[in-house]
DNA sequence: AGCACGCCGACT
DNA sequence: GTCGGCGTGCTC
């Protein structure tokens, strides 16, 4: 059906030329149009098309399916300089759709974002001397040929400023010839990375694995790699081999991070290593800067990429290499027009080039250290951490045991007497710590002491977080937020507004009643604590103006503070265990990479867990430092229980305002769920968040074992159901996480 | 995704 | 009597 080129030849005068062309609207497939005579529609080739009244970009995705008769069929004009997208990121938007089941015009939508990439370019003209010499010699003029005369090409008032004379003398010099216009570029070129600009000292771990790497890169096909290494072990420095290896080659290399992970200091450590910054791509990119980039990617002038889950869908022109740097983050998956795993659709993407891909983590996704296991990955393990730093010390605080002790004194409700005791040392000694709770704000909940109310978000199924700074309640899921309240809602009775659980500037402020001395800050995303504040809390942390760093999430990772020796870690059971496959996963690899923050140069560190499952698996398997353990257990338990990468998952969510019109489609998608050998279908049950943003939410779960075409098994039933337009069914293919 | 056409409420 | 709400359906 479907030809990757091909070429009409149409004796003139003959019938016009018809293709198929592919519109970035999620329209069920590509439409026919027909093109100019003689036109040439290699698959991939841009062109410009009407859709009802709208004008648009799409792209020839291969020949016409003739359904459509002739007569209604409009032009599609190709595009001035014929850019044609690269076939393999078309055969990767085809591979997408299929796999995530969207319109492949939707996933189209995705790769064009760059609004105007193919808009020509504007022109840029700026003079250059001539060698014409004037008729009449000036002084300015003879000041402004001066310096024009280093042969730069400047603009009229670039070169006025330069030389310090008025825009009429430049001009002047034009008219007369002494002056000649050149083009410039509409933008300036990418300077290309060199290869062995800073080559590293790696130790014998790093340099096998890089050797590996650059093995892979050679040999110019697909292949798979697992870089498996603790906190510290140079997992950069290796993967950057292998980018070197690619530009040695002339190919291009694209390394994917969590958005998170976008930092100056990356672009940094990339442009010491190779003497110059990589394009960049994420969100925040200006209009200008996106089109730049998309172009130079596409030209091939961009070498490397450094960029978010989007990335994967940039026109590389040829791909020698990608790398998925913290592999595990469930950042990588996420809804931004389809909902997709950026790890998963790299690997897919890499196959397609025909190059490797590198994914990198100190915990691993189970699915890819299974994959590394079973040898479907290379499994490259960097086991020796850089300097002589060994691995902290994990110690669990079992907090039934120490609830009495905290009973006792009434002041202390968070921090347990083992912890303060070694805050207490670690202060002493002059050292720092950091204490880690996975929770914004001052508590998490506030409820009414004389009648019950709890204070919920009225457009989500969620608490309302107390941010006491602020003097507010906020849901952290929309932007809803009130002042906090002074009596009760719901009972009006005033002063019965309780606030249960730690956040973590609930944490703070204990921490300040006991240690009122001590220097310390709060991290986390909050708008408060923003971005700036958190960076100033870290900047202080590493200069040791602060001698404690309470933070969330967001101190987790990266930073490097070397007199950082006690971790304590407030509430080691958030996550929990809730049904959901991967919460231990996630549990184990939040926990490790915050312990991998204690002792990093030649103080030994100590992390301390406070949890009130010392027994559990997961609290066992950190405290022995029993990683590899951790994850065999946990791939026997999937293996067992058919769970994903043993087994396959899928699920499908209803969501709309009115809740009884979803609940009602649910029931009947439900209800029409058709029978297969070894496909189950659970549900629909409320989501976990069954109101989020005014959007009732039910779900759907189908379990298949490995071998089912699932989606082929979706689309059969999703075709028995239609919606009305106000319910939306989404589908997930892989969820990851319940929500 | 847009945008048009199509049936039921408060306005000059 | 009209302007306009957005629900349903179509766009080669």
């Amino acid at each position: 059906m479907r030809q990757a080129h091909f070429q009409i030849s149409s004796p003139d005068p003959g019938p016009q030329p018809r293709a198929g062309i592919l519109l970035p609207v999620p329209l069920a497939g590509a439409y026919d149009y027909k093109l100019p005579r003689g036109a040439i529609a290699a698959r991939g080739t841009l062109v410009e098309a009407q859709l009802g009244s709208r004008q648009m970009l799409g792209v020839v995705w291969g020949a016409a399916e003739g359904t459509v008769g002739d007569n209604r069929l409009k032009t599609a004009e190709p595009l001035a300089d014929a850019p044609v997208l690269p076939k393999g990121l078309c055969d990767f938007i085809d591979w997408v759709a299929d796999y995530t089941l969207n319109p492949p015009g939707a996933i189209l939508a995705m790769a064009l974002r760059s609004r105007g990439a193919f808009e020509p370019e504007a022109r840029r003209i700026a003079y250059v001397v001539s060698g014409v010499v004037p008729p009449k010699l000036s002084a300015a003029r003879r000041q402004a040929l001066d310096v024009a005369s280093d042969g730069l090409a400047r603009s009229v008032p670039g070169l006025a400023e330069d030389a310090n004379v008025s825009s009429a003398v430049v001009r002047g010099l034009i008219q007369s010839g002494a002056l000649m216009p050149t083009e410039l570029p509409e933008f300036t070129p990418f300077r290309a990375p060199e290869a062995n600009f800073a080559a590293p000292i790696l130790n014998d771990d790093q340099a096998q694995a890089a050797a590996a790497l650059r093995g892979a890169v050679a040999a110019n096909k697909f292949s798979a790699h697992l870089l498996d290494g603790v906190t510290g072990s140079g997992k950069t420095e290796v993967y950057f081999e292998a980018v070197a290896a690619a530009l040695a080659t002339g190919k291009q290399a694209l390394i994917l991070l969590p958005e998170i992970a976008l930092t100056v200091q990356f672009l940094e450590r990339f442009a010491a290593r190779f003497g110059t910054r990589p394009a960049e791509w994420h969100s925040d990119l200006s209009q200008k800067e996106r089109r730049r980039v998309y172009r130079a990617v596409m030209n091939g002038e961009a070498k490397v990429v450094v960029g978010a889950r989007s990335a994967l869908f940039l026109p590389f022109a040829s791909l020698g290499l990608i790398a998925v740097d913290e592999e595990h983050e469930q950042a990588f998956k996420q809804q931004d027009g389809a909902i997709y795993h950026a790890r998963d659709m790299a690997v897919v993407r890499a196959r397609i080039e025909q190059c490797p891909v590198v994914l990198a983590s100190a915990t691993p996704s189970l699915e890819s250290f299974v994959n590394a296991t079973n040898g479907r990955y290379a499994h490259l393990k960097l086991t020796s951490r850089h300097g002589v730093a060994a691995m902290p010390s994990v110690k669990l605080i079992d907090l039934r045991q120490e609830r009495d002790a905290i009973d006792a004194e009434q002041r202390a409700q968070w921090l347990s007497p083992p912890l303060r005791d070694a805050l207490t040392q670690t202060l002493v000694a002059g050292e720092q710590a950091m204490l880690f709770l996975n929770r914004r704000g001052y508590a998490p909940l506030t409820l009414c002491e004389a009648c019950g109310h709890k204070l919920t978000c009225p457009h989500c199924s969620a608490w309302l977080v107390e941010h006491r700074y602020r003097r507010r309640l906020a849901c952290h899921q929309c932007s809803f937020e009130i002042p906090a309240p002074t009596a009760c809602p719901a009972c009006n009775a005033g002063g019965t507004l309780i606030a249960c659980g730690p956040g973590v500037e609930r944490v703070a402020e204990e921490f300040a009643q006991f240690f009122p001395g001590a220097r310390y800050a709060i991290a986390s995303s909050d708008t408060l604590h923003g971005p700036a504040e958190t960076q100033g809390a870290i900047r202080a942390m590493a200069k040791r103006e602060i001698d404690v760093l309470i933070g969330t999430q967001i101190v987790a990772k990266g930073h490097h503070f070397p007199q950082l020796t006690l971790v304590g870690v407030v509430d080691a059971d958030l996550g929990g265990s809730d049904g959901d496959v991967r919460a231990r996963e996630r549990t184990f690899q939040l926990l490790h990479q915050v312990s991998g923050r204690a002792g990093r140069a030649e103080k030994p560190g100590l992390v301390l867990l406070q949890t009130r499952n010392p027994e559990d698996a997961v609290m066992q398997a950190l405290a022995r430092g029993d990683r590899d353990g951790f994850y065999e257990q946990e791939r026997q338990y999937r293996e067992a229980s058919a769970a994903p990468p043993f087994g396959r998952l899928a699920a499908i969510i209803v969501s709309g305002p009115d809740g009884d019109a979803v609940r009602h489609v649910a029931r009947e998608l439900g209800k029409a769920a058709p029978a297969a050998r070894d496909v189950k279908v659970w549900g629909p049950t409320p989501a976990f968040y069954a109101l989020l943003r005014g959007q009732t939410r039910e779900r759907l779960l189908v379990q298949a074992a490995r071998g089912i075409d699932i989606q082929a098994y979706l689309k059969a039933w999703l075709k028995l159901v239609k919606a009305p337009s106000a319910v939306r069914v989404t589908v997930d293919v892989d969820p990851v996480s319940f929500f």
